[in-house]
RNA sequence: GGCUCCGUAGCUUAACUGGAUAGAGCACCUGACUACGGAUCAGGAGGUUGCAGGUUCGAAUCCUGCCGGAGUCACCA
């Protein structure tokens, strides 16, 4: 049991017998002192004021004296105003970081038997990642971690859309104008190929449509249905998809490419796998650089025809209902949501009937008690609409869905934007973030004596560690501005800086002559630093439930920080090795050990490794 | 226009779910070890938490109304 409930309970009891109050320990207001304030815990006796009828300093002091009798890791308090701040003995300290000391799975709970899924990333094969993909990935990444370590079995999950109108027009531009030419041939990464004949299609399909606008028929189209407040320009950009649809002789190619792809043309049917290879080669890389992994893959082109039976299931509950064209649909507006369409009138489906097909797909595959999708928060609207409807179906897994929805990446220089070519690409930022790790990597001259690969190591895993820190720390569901010079800085606020604080402790620990970890026994005052650490480090496994509860990665990445600043400052007040008395050593060496190991666990539940040397 | 979310120092952000003097980093200024790794530490300056009311011992946090921004309202995905 922690002291924390050990004191809470204390406090129950105090008020029972000091002022006869029934209440409950989840009712008591409590806090982690505050810096400026002597003391661990704050008790807030304000809500007592009533039934005791007394003033709060007195309440305050009345409780204290209680509890000090009741509770032996209770060394002291003082009062301040409404609040009893309570002073935990230094001997239950030194006691639970020698603990933590011999734990070697300190902060992760043992397994709770639930099963979690988590998809993260859901790419299109037509073009590379980018930024807000990154966003995504370490999201999930980090979920998969944390729910991990608060006892779930998690299965990583990744959607992949494969299928559609895109991808075709990539086919279509690289038949028209590759000449034969690959990803081999042209020494080009794969989705980067790929995606190049995507935007190809794209400007000419521009040209196209640009010359059309000049065409007896485009002027014909612009007089007839033109509004009066539109310019030209405004018209034609809005009927950009109509032109696709009814006019574009690039639009009917590709289309026509859709179609006997959905007939299963097997010339159609071999390029798009190729095609497709070529971008997964491409994804791979990137997922390898990002050092992230997928358990389950799931391809859209093998589950967009899935839904059809959930739709019939909802009719024949009367959740659903048929128009006389044949479309299916579903009322939720008595749930603040509105009409949607379900089933179109020709009987295919739409992007809702999929999902609902493979969230019941999924649950037939890995019977989990969650599935957290981690998608952007521009599609909340749709994701209140699929977990309404499996409500309403009375699916059994419906109580376990959680859009784990983050704001989009904006830049410094505005929104991004695909046809802008104001995207960042993923490839190119994580390339970006290395270079800049190696410059200040060759300044410093630390790791000199290191092979040239070890080195190389070191220099990845230390730019990685900005870039993912930089985006984890932010709360997922805040929009973020993305500023690549501060993305890459090493210091500060930063992952490189967390690093450091690691590294420093496994050096000290290299210098250290082998110590008697019990000899720490007789350390019997901590400093105000220590004491800073020893908090930090007990609060760490509450603080990766709560993070799993609350599926919010940037609550751990601020704890590392906050525990490697107080490592920082403990390390230049305090010297390890010359300390004093050799309790005073072996506890700070125990303790560094100790602040190491939470580090390392806390960084990992972000994605980032800790190097020896940096 | 309806619905949802957001607004904290010049910039990027935190605040344990209603608690004490709103905490950091970057940028700017000033300092620190011939010691265990200076990618460090300390100090200064920078805030009417968008505005106005309300609720109470107590509000960045809850309620109401404005102002500003974003997203979304397809038989697209």
């Amino acid at each position: 049991m922690k002291v924390i409930d050990v004191i809470l309970d204390g406090v129950v009891n105090g008020v029972k017998s000091l002022y006869g109050f029934e209440t409950e320990p989840g009712q008591v207001t409590w806090n982690l002192t505050r810096k400026d304030f002597e003391g661990d815990y704050t008790i807030v006796v304000f809500p007592y004021t009533k039934v005791a009828r007394k003033k709060p300093e007195d309440i305050g002091r009345e409780l204290g004296d209680f509890l000090l009798g009741e509770i032996p890791a209770v060394a002291r308090f003082n009062v301040v105003n409404g609040f009893l701040n309570l002073v935990i003995s230094d001997r239950f300290w030194v006691d639970f970081i020698q603990e933590v000391y011999a734990d070697d799975h300190f902060g992760r709970q043992p397994s709770n038997g639930k099963k979690v899924l988590v998809e993260f990333c859901s790419p299109n094969t037509n073009k590379p990642l980018h930024l807000g993909h990154i966003r995504n990935i370490l999201l999930g990444w980090s979920s998969y971690k944390i729910l991990q370590a608060a006892g779930y079995e998690v299965v990583r999950i990744q959607i992949i859309n494969d299928r559609g109108i895109a991808i075709c027009k990539s086919m279509l531009a690289w038949q028209k104008y590759a000449g034969g030419a690959t990803p081999g041939s042209t020494g080009k990464k794969g989705d980067h190929f790929v995606g190049e004949y995507y935007v190809l299609f794209e400007k000419q399909f521009q040209e196209e449509y640009k010359a059309w606008q000049q065409s007896e028929k485009g002027i014909g189209i612009l007089a007839d249905k033109k509004k009066p407040e539109q310019t030209a320009e405004e018209f034609f950009k809005a009927y950009k998809n109509q032109y696709f649809n009814e006019f574009s002789a690039l639009g009917a190619q590709a289309k026509d490419l859709l179609r006997r792809w959905e007939a299963g043309d097997p010339d159609t049917i071999a390029l798009w796998k190729q095609m497709n290879g070529w971008v997964y080669e491409g994804f791979e890389q990137t997922y390898a650089a990002l050092g992230v992994a997928f358990d389950k893959l799931y391809y859209e082109s093998e589950t967009y025809l899935l839904g059809k039976d959930m739709v019939q299931k909802g009719l024949d509950a009367n959740v659903f209902y048929r128009k006389e064209d044949g479309s299916v649909w579903a009322d939720l507006e008595d749930a603040g949501l509105d009409k949607k369409a379900i089933l179109r009138s020709d009987g295919t489906s739409l992007y809702v009937t999929q999902d609902l097909g493979t969230a019941h797909q999924r649950y037939l595959d890995h019977g989990a008690d969650k599935m957290i999708y981690v998608v952007a928060d521009e599609q909340n609207y749709h994701f209140q609409v699929l977990f309404e409807l499996i409500k309403r179906l009375g699916e059994p897994y419906a109580g376990g869905l959680f859009h784990l929805s983050y704001g989009m990446v904006d830049l410094t220089t505005g929104k991004m934007k695909s046809r802008e070519g104001t995207v960042v690409d993923a490839d190119d930022l994580i390339a970006e973030v290395i270079a800049d790790a190696r410059e200040s990597s060759r300044e410093r001259e630390r790791t000199a004596n290191l092979t040239a690969e070890e080195q190389e190591d070191i220099i990845r895993n230390i730019g990685l560690s900005a870039l993912k820190f930089y985006i984890t720390k932010v709360h997922p569901k805040k929009r973020m501005t993305f500023d690549p010079k501060e993305s890459v800085d090493l210091q500060g606020q930063t992952g490189p800086y967390i690093q450091n604080a690691f590294v420093r402790i496994r050096s000290v620990i290299r210098n250290a002559p082998a110590f008697p970890a019990d000899a720490c026994r007789e350390y019997a005052e901590l400093n105000p630093e220590e004491k800073d650490l020893v908090n930090a480090v007990y609060s760490f496994p509450g603080l990766i439930l709560e993070a799993a509860e609350n599926y919010d990665p940037s609550t751990i990445a601020n704890f590392c920080y906050s525990l490697a600043k107080s490592f920082h400052k403990f390390y230049h007040d305090h010297s390890i090795l010359n300390a004093d008395t050799e309790a005073a050593k072996s506890f700070r060496l125990v303790l560094s050990t100790v602040v190491s190991k939470v580090l390392k666990t806390g960084m990992d539940l972000l994605g980032i490794d800790m190097p020896e040397y940096m």
